[in-house]
DNA sequence: AAGTGGTCTAGACCACCGT
DNA sequence: CGGTGGTCTAGACCACTTT
């Protein structure tokens, strides 16, 4: 009845996933509705209702009740509310604006190439940016992308966006940032660091390192965030 | 039918976790099967269900099959796991070890009153310790606690704890931890942290500011932290 | 063997949405 | 109104644990 040991409802939800990481759902897209899509994967529709409650949690898709399923897409809001910790010192969340300093294309070092499986010296994407809250530039960012994943990718692409970059991975490239993680640490700012931020050199910086991985868990991301924190913090819940 | 407008699984979900709150079930219990129970609470076992796993997914009970269902116990390892982020540049976790500096009880200021939903002069304790991490003392930490939900909280009773002070609340006050929200953001440290922590009075420190929450959602603790981030990450992951 | 939770099914009824 | 997802129910069968 099971030949693979995964629960049913597991199966279900890897094969809901691939069509919508495949684009055989693209983003915004309305799936067919819970009674067809079951006589279709010849699952009951309680089993079928599991796995959409689990796509759910992981917004992959989203429900109305009357209106049907959708496959959500990253909009500017939704990337913000996720990926964006960043708010004032009143918790206040502020919509960023960036400037783009520098962007160009090369052979990724040892290191870089370990943080996105990549091989030595692949093409990568570098960006450097400055991000401004309120009209004050407040963060200093370095972002690194597999070229193999995003070809064309230039400054032209970058100038049209107006911040949120991983709305503009799943609209061009198809590539959605499923999870990431992050590593925090307090640094000193560097002299040229610090002329970037208008701060001092020395000057207490908050360090977010992040890999952002598509919804294959492959990673695609990598970005180095320096946070002025003088009159803003990082927010984590934990539950 | 549904007189109320929460749905039958949300208002079952919230009557078990009174339950578990109030000690009804302690941590540790054993509670009745899942028929048994349902027929308790006059709903079906597929609805007693749904509230059992939102119980279990927000860690509460923990469940086996062939075994039982059992009220979850803030062990060490759990609250470790769930409550303490830290990790060293390597990504490994560290069990750390703490050494209180001073622990005595005064009136909250008004900032202290608000952090904890008390008035201000309310009776609290704050405590003052040092937590190392293999061997090295990396983190300073300032604890502040109701004196109200805490009473004869003292010196003596966190000498004879290890290090997680969760795993106290809950056996020797019956509160128990339910979530955490927490604000980072990188300081230069004074003189009087740099000398506890042996760095350089102005070296950059990551700063974390916590509120922790019972499982009825009151604040019952704040928690500021202060991490030398040269060997040691904050670690979150976003999804 | 008896008891537990885990899986899977089938269907009734309700609330909401668009036409 | 017809179609959608949301709620609630009832029960069969399986896998695991303990006695």
């Amino acid at each position: 009845m099971n030949p693979a040991r995964r629960p049913l409802y597991a199966q279900t939800e890897e094969i809901l996933t691939r069509r919508i990481a495949e684009g055989t759902w693209p983003p915004g897209a309305l799936i067919p509705a819970e009674a067809e899509l079951a006589v279709e994967l010849g699952v009951s529709p309680g089993t079928l209702r599991k796995a959409l409650a689990a796509l759910e949690r992981r917004r992959l898709i989203e429900r109305h009740q009357g209106r049907g399923t959708y496959v959500a897409a990253h909009t500017s809001e939704r990337a913000l509310f996720h990926f964006f910790r960043v708010f004032d010192v009143e918790g206040r969340k502020h919509t960023p604006t960036s400037f783009v300093l520098d962007c160009r294309t090369g052979p990724a070092t040892p290191e870089e190439a370990a943080a996105l499986a990549l091989d030595q010296g692949d093409a990568v994407h570098r960006v450097e940016r400055i991000r401004a809250l309120a009209g004050e530039p407040v963060i200093l960012e370095r972002i690194l992308l597999p070229a193999m994943r995003f070809p064309g990718f230039a400054l032209p692409l970058l100038r049209e966006m107006e911040d949120e970059l991983y709305v503009l991975y799943q609209r061009d490239y198809g590539v959605t940032i499923g999870r990431a993680e992050e590593w925090l640490a307090a640094i000193g700012a560097s002299e040229t660091q610090a002329a970037k931020l208008r701060v001092w050199p020395g000057a207490p910086l908050l360090e977010i390192s992040r890999v952002a991985y598509d919804l294959a868990d492959r990673p695609v991301e990598r970005r180095l965030t320096l946070l002025d924190s003088r009159l803003h913090r990082y927010h984590a819940t934990l539950d």
